[in-house]
DNA sequence: TGACTTATGTTATACTGTAACGCTAATCCA
DNA sequence: TGGATTAGCGTTACAGTATAACATAAGTCA
């Protein structure tokens, strides 16, 4: 999906969750958008103050707990780092491969990959929260 | 197990690999020990501090980093923190179930279900590598 | 309008982790 | 044995990640 049509998704999304989709946030999700994979917060931060000036931490850190929230982007906590979601109209968990030498991202389903582990915990009496899974390993392309 | 015969087989476990469990390591482990679940390296700090006087952050972040490698804690990268591993005679990884009410953690072997998400993502040509894996949920106590 | 809520700005600081340098203690080997 | 070499540790300084607390502005609605 090209940024253009995300967003506006993004802006009917927000508006039928009643929700206010500000400029900062948007202008956020933008800049997350245009990178391709994990970004961290200051990395998005800093291409805050490029464009307008001086911003803090939190500035960026609140637009992007909200974008969460509204399950527009993930966050990778292992990763220290938030990524787009591209399927924010179904909640779902993310399954997150990461790999260990070129460091791109793909993201799965992770709901077939959970549920096995999640039978496996409900032996024990555990019940396993929604939440976003990371696997590092090695992509096909760094394989070859 | 333990934390006396625990220490005493961490000793015999490093003999046998050829790298020593020196004063230092062997408290850190110790202080680990004494925490039920996953601990903080800053908090490690903290009671080295107490026992010995002033430490810097990299004393404590050699030994715990040591300590990982010989398979004797496991890092939670996750939780940013460190736990015991109650068994580093064989290799294996971890699978850490978090409760997010009373913050205690269950340790499995992971090997079970990461084999399910290995096959998933071997139909992507992604190759998992070993690592542990946490999972957050409400575990039996806190569900009653 | 005025009261209220939500969003943002601002300052300061806490927490997590590592680079780099130098010294000391252990180990090895001629 | 003694000198070279390495491993371990202390120390300083700093980079990166995240939030608390308070002030201000903007939107909402009676």
């Amino acid at each position: 999906m090209d940024a253009v049509s995300y967003l506006s998704q993004a802006e009917r999304h927000c508006a039928q969750r009643g929700c206010r989709l500000t400029e900062l946030r948007r202008r956020v999700l933008e800049l997350v958008l245009r990178h391709d994979g994990v970004v961290k917060a200051y990395q998005v931060l800093a291409d805050l103050q490029r464009e307008r000036g001086p911003a803090a931490p939190p500035t960026v850190y609140r637009a992007l707990d909200f974008l969460v929230e509204q399950g527009l982007l993930h966050r990778v906590e292992a990763l220290n780092g938030f990524i787009v979601c591209e399927h924010f109209e179904c909640h779902h968990d993310g399954l997150f491969l990461v790999c260990q030498d070129c460091g791109r991202v793909l993201e799965l389903d992770a709901a077939q990959g959970l549920s096995s582990l999640c039978a496996a915990t409900a032996q024990l009496g555990f019940t396993i929260a929604p939440q976003n899974l990371v696997l590092t390993g090695t992509c096909k392309a760094c394989l070859a």
